[in-house]
DNA sequence: AATTGTACCTGTCAGC
DNA sequence: TGCTGACAGGTACAAT
């Protein structure tokens, strides 16, 4: 499910819903998903309950809840997690693991069939004690991510392509959906070695797919695959421009040809064999 | 440095 | 109607 637009727009409907707001309760039925302190609900609740929700930022897929007492609650949506705004009066769902009041009766409800989602509570200047978060590599929609910056990132380095844009030390926020449109924009194959990326125009094509598709994803609302929808229960749409991912089998949105699927650093990746070339300019 | 396998979980879907 | 295996938006860790 969520991805860095996912991500990025869970956290615009959380700062329409919930900013201001002051936590009245907080209740965790699994307690594993506490990972910081872990396992503690206690202690979370002793720590949020009396606390104004301030501001809500995103880095990579992480979502980090800013509070006026200067703690931070982090929260990894992972695969299947969710942040649900809701009234009381609507039934908690079979998976609503986490529950946060606030003082005007509503929910802050975290939803998870797989139960991989995580939570962390930590001052604000303890955020690099969240080990995932503190390695993330650059913001790939900031004004850092430069062409320069992408060709310093891929020089020398012999990753897969579809490898290397997982990989959230280089970059943060991309995951298995983006990461198979940006190569199909950008004409490379999942397995290319990403050092192999050596024209300039082909780095450029890179560095425009991977601002592009993103934010495509986010004016979309996102990619609404399974059950992905934003605080407020708000599905998106990218899903239907995808031009790849989950398309193995179908013919090409570009030339037709049937879209192959293959396993690349244990993800499955699609691509179109025609369209996405491994380059022969690898021999000298 | 890069890759593979395993683990964490539940649910869905195709095939028999 | 079962049953089985493959697979799913992510990441951490161990082994090679």
């Amino acid at each position: 499910m969520p991805e860095l637009p996912e991500v990025e727009v869970v956290c615009r409907s959380l700062r329409q819903a919930i900013i201001g707001r002051t936590i009245t309760a907080f209740q965790a039925t699994l307690p594993k998903l506490l990972k910081l302190p872990y396992q503690a609900p206690e202690l979370f609740a002793e720590r949020l309950i009396g606390a104004q929700i301030v501001n809500i930022r995103r880095r990579g897929k992480y979502i980090l809840i800013g509070l006026n007492n200067d703690d931070n609650l982090t929260v990894h949506l992972r695969m299947t997690g969710k942040l649900l705004y809701q009234s009381p009066e609507i039934l908690r769902g079979k998976h609503c693991h986490i529950v946060i009041a606030f003082d005007n009766g509503y929910e802050l409800r975290f939803d998870d069939v797989r139960q991989f989602g995580s939570f962390y509570l930590t001052g604000s200047n303890e955020l690099q004690q969240i080990n995932g978060l503190a390695a993330l590599g650059i913001e790939p929609l900031g004004e850092e991510f430069t062409l320069a910056y992408l060709q310093s990132l891929i020089k020398g380095k012999t990753q897969k392509a579809k490898a290397f844009l997982l990989d959230q030390r280089h970059i943060a926020g991309i995951g298995n959906i983006y990461a198979d449109e940006i190569l199909f924009e950008a004409h490379i194959h999942p397995a290319e070695s990403i050092g192999n990326i050596v024209e300039k125009i082909n780095q450029q094509q890179l560095w425009q797919a991977i601002r592009h598709q993103l934010s495509r994803g986010i004016e979309m609302g996102g990619s609404s695959i399974k059950d992905y929808v934003d605080s407020f229960g708000q599905a998106g749409s990218y899903q239907e421009y995808h031009c790849v991912y989950g398309r193995s089998g179908q013919p090409c949105r570009q030339c037709g040809t049937t879209i192959e699927r293959m396993t690349i650093s244990g993800r499955g990746s699609c691509y179109c064999p025609n369209c996405q070339r491994i380059m022969t300019s690898a021999r000298h």
